[in-house]
RNA sequence: GCGGUCGUGGCGAAGGGGUUAACGCACCGGAUUGUGGCUCCGGCACUCGUGGGUUCGAUUCCCACCGAUCGCCCCA
């Protein structure tokens, strides 16, 4: 038996639980504060809602994607990226027809995607995402970037770079695409394999190739921003100004397309620059996607959203060496010793927990003096003992172990005592 | 899919062809027959990722495989 997780996927230890639990308490108060509903959708979706959606040229479905076939022969896919299936559930659960609009959504949803292992990538992660259906308002563009920096700064991060750029509406995109395509035909034999496939498929995809970046046809690309009708251009201004309003800096990149399909107009990414950061600097991506209900059968809807890698916004927060607080201390332990007070050992630490008191005891038949010890090591900040001579006595003594002091409390008054020692007589 | 580095106890880590594989941390027991954090003493790897080869003999040398990790493409 191979008893190793598999390749790319990790255990998050209960060290590492707290912290994830502290995030996502965080981050889901925040959402609250802009008024944001969860969704959870199924792991796992008909394959087609990936294909449609994210796009049959992207990376993400060419190559990535775990599918697999159900015993009734359909085929399934581990979900890869957040966007197409709230989609899929926006429009198979009629939420266009819900009275409050737009319908403003946000999930924690573990992702898969089938590629090699390295700091900050791996098969299954998590993703905070963010999206909002049914507005056109740049206004809301402007609002779901404010909710990703909010969730990055709120948590102390401040090495970030917010890049944003237009990818127009489907007539701007048109017509820059043929201009991509005139400009780069004749230099095709001298870029790499996938931009040549590129070329046909996705030109503009060309534009973020890391290969191809210092080819001299690169810097002379026409930009997408000469190429933005009117309108498009004034979605991408009224955008950038409210994000002036609200105050936050941003870079404006006309190289950035994004990976997939189905993003028109706003376009963004927030990176990290904190020092000793691994290769991946990307912590989270998104933009708008105006076709994208229609195209999985929905009435015309404008969306945007964003996908938010939770593990890189750990390693982020380690990059800048801030801390998460880690709840570590134990408010009692009982140590007990002998056959008989085993059992009223048993009662005293159910009746203490119903009651509020945090409270455990030893299991390992462990001596009195290695009770205390792992009293101790569990930072206990009381120690309840429990012996032959408190049991006669109908006592209890309780120890404080910051300060050694003991004291005898009457069982049928432990309680009490407890609870106004650890939580103020509440 | 491709490239670099690495693989010794629960963790960190030394070593090096030859009777018992350092050391540190952690853990367990004792000194202290019912009280922690300090100290001292003792215990704790049928064995050095797996398989094969070289050799009288391999954890140590060679090969293959597997795994981890970092990086490339791309992305969260």
């Amino acid at each position: 038996m191979n008893i190793k997780a598999p390749r790319g996927t990790v255990d998050i230890l209960p060290k590492d639980a707290q912290k994830w639990q502290f995030v996502e308490n965080k981050i889901k108060g925040i959402c609250d504060k802009f008024h944001f509903d969860e969704i959870r959708t199924p792991l796992f979706e008909h394959t087609e809602v990936f294909a449609r959606g994210v796009g049959d040229s992207t990376d993400i479905v060419q190559k990535e994607m775990y599918t697999f076939e159900d015993r009734g022969g359909r085929s399934l896919t581990l979900r890869p990226e957040g966007t197409a299936s709230v989609t899929r559930a926006f429009v198979q659960n009629k939420l266009y027809g819900e009275p409050n609009q737009p319908v403003k959504l946000y999930y924690f949803m573990q992702m898969f995607r089938n590629e090699r292992p390295q700091q900050g990538r791996t098969r299954q992660f998590s993703q905070f995402g963010v999206e909002v259906l049914g507005s056109a308002d740049p206004a809301i563009d402007a609002e779901v970037i404010d909710l990703a920096m909010t969730v990055y700064k709120s948590l102390g991060l401040t090495s970030l770079k917010l890049v944003i750029n237009s990818l127009g509406d489907l007539e701007s995109r048109t017509e820059y695409r043929k201009a991509l395509v005139e400009h780069f035909t004749p230099h095709k034999a001298e870029l790499c394999q996938d931009c040549q496939n590129r070329l046909d498929q996705n030109p503009l995809r060309i534009l973020d190739c890391k290969v191809d970046r210092d080819h001299p046809s690169m810097k002379i690309a026409p930009s997408i921003l000469d190429y933005l009708n009117d309108e498009s251009k004034r979605y991408f201004d009224q955008v950038k100004s409210y994000l002036d309003a609200i105050g936050i800096p941003y870079e404006v990149d006309p190289n950035l397309v994004r990976g997939l399909d189905y993003y028109n107009h706003t376009a963004f990414e927030i990176m990290s620059e904190a020092e000793g950061f691994g290769a991946i600097t990307t912590l989270a991506g998104g933009g708008r996607y105006n076709g994208l209900v229609e195209q999985l059968g929905g009435p015309a809807t404008p969306g945007i959203g964003f996908g938010m890698g939770l593990e890189r916004l750990l390693l982020a927060l380690e990059a800048e060496k801030i801390d998460i607080p880690v709840e570590d201390e134990l408010d009692c332990y009982l140590v007990s010793m002998g056959e008989q007070s085993k059992s009223e050992a048993v009662r005293i630490v159910h009746d203490l927990r119903i009651n509020g008191i945090q409270v455990d005891q030893d299991y390992q038949g462990r001596k009195i003096k290695a009770q205390f010890k792992a009293a101790d090591r569990y930072k206990a900040k009381y120690v309840l003992v429990l012996g032959e001579e408190e049991l006669e006595k109908q006592i209890i003594n309780v120890k404080e172990m910051a300060t050694g002091e003991q004291v005898e409390v009457p069982l049928n008054q432990l309680i009490d005592t407890m609870k106004e020692k650890l939580l103020g007589g509440k």
